[in-house]
DNA sequence: TATGTGCTATTCATAATTGAATGGTAAAAG
DNA sequence: CTTTTACCATTCAATTATGAATAGCACATA
């Protein structure tokens, strides 16, 4: 768009930034929602303007050169102040309408957020929902979300954070299971039973030490690391399993077994979104909602 | 160019980084080489994009609002990257067709240059130049020039310097004046003649001060603070005036006055370059010529 | 070996962007 | 007061950029 008279055309640098993310022309193309051959041009009048080879072609991408590679230093940095322009101007929005992005566990973002967000819908329409479920931590600054729902107090600088409050985890197990398998009046009847446990994952090892039962990862016939597949196979009637009992209470299939006999950890709930993006109206609007439906959930 | 799927587009913000600069839309427009209706168009798609209003419009331009002016300063960062890259991959360059920015007093881009420029020009024809004169100081990095003739030691960082030598000055009138009104032999005969002063500048007072010969700015009837001008004025026959060796004594029109009764000072020549510059090819082709050329001038 | 996957490069028709031209407003100058 | 200057906004034709489609290459898999 800007003629070769000095100055640089930018979206000639947001190509070339892209392209040395993703390594190469259809990854950039993907990222930025554009079509390989335009980012190939692109990278190709770059080149021309600044008469530097920047890449070298591969048959799995583009290397970039040493130059190329000092030269993106730079289109980092840019790409670095374009992420926090857009965040402060999305902090300064003042339109209601648009979109926004939740993210929160597989298992929160499958058993807990629908009947929320369904709620939420009718209560501001205008509204669009993103969720992402994921169960690994999201770059918040770069807008991956604009809120994550965690179990977890959040870390990451910049943001803000609120804790919802602690919801409790209990021993599930499905009816179907426990009808041929009889019901556990107390906990060393119950290590006669199935139980679900994890694959690579100790965290149920280590709850059931707490609980004066050793267990070792050969006691969990059945392991899956995987939460949300964890919980389909406990109700699917594989055996025993923790949950959290806003999960647990709220499905017909299954039974909470072991009241009173096992003290389960709580679970935190926390909400955390960029700073800057605290004045956006919208965001604000959805981040007050969530906050108060999950407390209702736990009961607070 | 992007679509708005979450990415801004970069030439966006190339054109509200110009905006913000210029203070305008045609000023923007002139800088960018663009038209002011694709200026205005892209500020209209970026307020829509983020949703915010970035400016006021007003009858002599337009004035930033509150959220324009604290996303400037993400504008300006990367306006820097991008200059900053740019300043390295022409460090990188190796092609020497092309274009190379001298800047020089308007003294010396008007007495000094040209049969130097006309001189390389033959000997490497497939470099163009471009000549700014200037009695302002040019910033470097930002591409204002490629090359600076200097007569101080540059101070700005980031850049090499090189001290070619020290050229010479001295007193010369017009041979019509002098046979006007007679050639002075002694300093003392001298001081009934006109005399070239400068307006605001304290130089020639200081000179002459040195020499014994109290003045103020009314000893000099005539005055102007225009370097090249002030030159025309003495070759006219207005008056004696001081000047480089190598302007003056390449002038038929003058003659040089009190040999040995007066020990004017010295100029230093230096040269300039970004730092990052030095090893484009096409640059350092013109650097050591310059060099050669002015050194040959003032006889080392 | 054949097939599938992922990549780059090229062509041509379509879509999007751009700029010349025009009109309007406000401020400065004569 | 009129004229000039500098600006923004809009329209429409021209220009430029884009993307679908295709071909080719390298690598991995069955």
């Amino acid at each position: 768009m800007v003629k070769d008279v000095g100055e640089l055309d930018w979206s000639l640098l947001q190509s070339f930034s892209a392209v040395v993310d993703a390594g190469s022309l259809s990854g950039a193309a993907r990222a930025l929602a554009q079509s390989q051959p335009t980012i190939g041009r692109h990278i190709k009048a770059l080149e021309a303007a600044l008469g530097v080879g920047l890449f070298t072609r591969a048959p799995r991408g583009l290397a970039p050169t040493s130059a190329g590679l000092e030269i993106a230093e730079m289109a980092r940095e840019m790409q670095s102040a374009a992420n926090r322009l857009r965040l402060i101007a999305d902090g300064k929005a003042d339109d209601l309408n648009g979109t926004v992005r939740i993210t929160a566990s597989v298992v929160t973002s499958h058993y807990v957020l629908p009947s929320i967000i369904a709620d939420m819908r009718q209560a501001m329409p205008e509204i669009q929902i993103e969720l992402v479920p994921s169960d690994t931590t999201e770059n918040l600054i770069f807008r991956e979300a604009d809120i994550a729902v965690r179990m977890y107090r959040p870390t990451q600088l910049d943001v803000i954070t609120k804790h919802v409050g602690d919801q409790p985890t209990a021993v599930y197990a499905a009816k179907s299971y426990l009808d041929r398998m009889g019901r556990p009046k107390m906990l060393k009847d119950a290590t006669n039973l199935d139980f679900v446990g994890f694959d690579k994952s100790d965290l149920i090892i280590r709850v059931m030490a707490d609980l004066g039962i050793k267990t070792t990862r050969d006691f969990f016939s059945l392991r899956c690391d995987q939460q949300a597949v964890h919980w389909e196979l406990v109700r699917a009637g594989c055996g025993l399993g923790g949950a959290q009992t806003i999960v647990g209470d709220a499905d017909p299939l299954v039974e909470r077994l072991l009241d009173g006999q096992i003290q389960m950890q709580s679970l935190p709930i926390w909400l955390t979104a960029p700073q800057a993006l605290h004045t956006n109206l919208r965001i604000r609007a959805v981040w007050d909602y969530l906050s108060n439906a999950l407390a209702k959930q736990i009961g607070i």
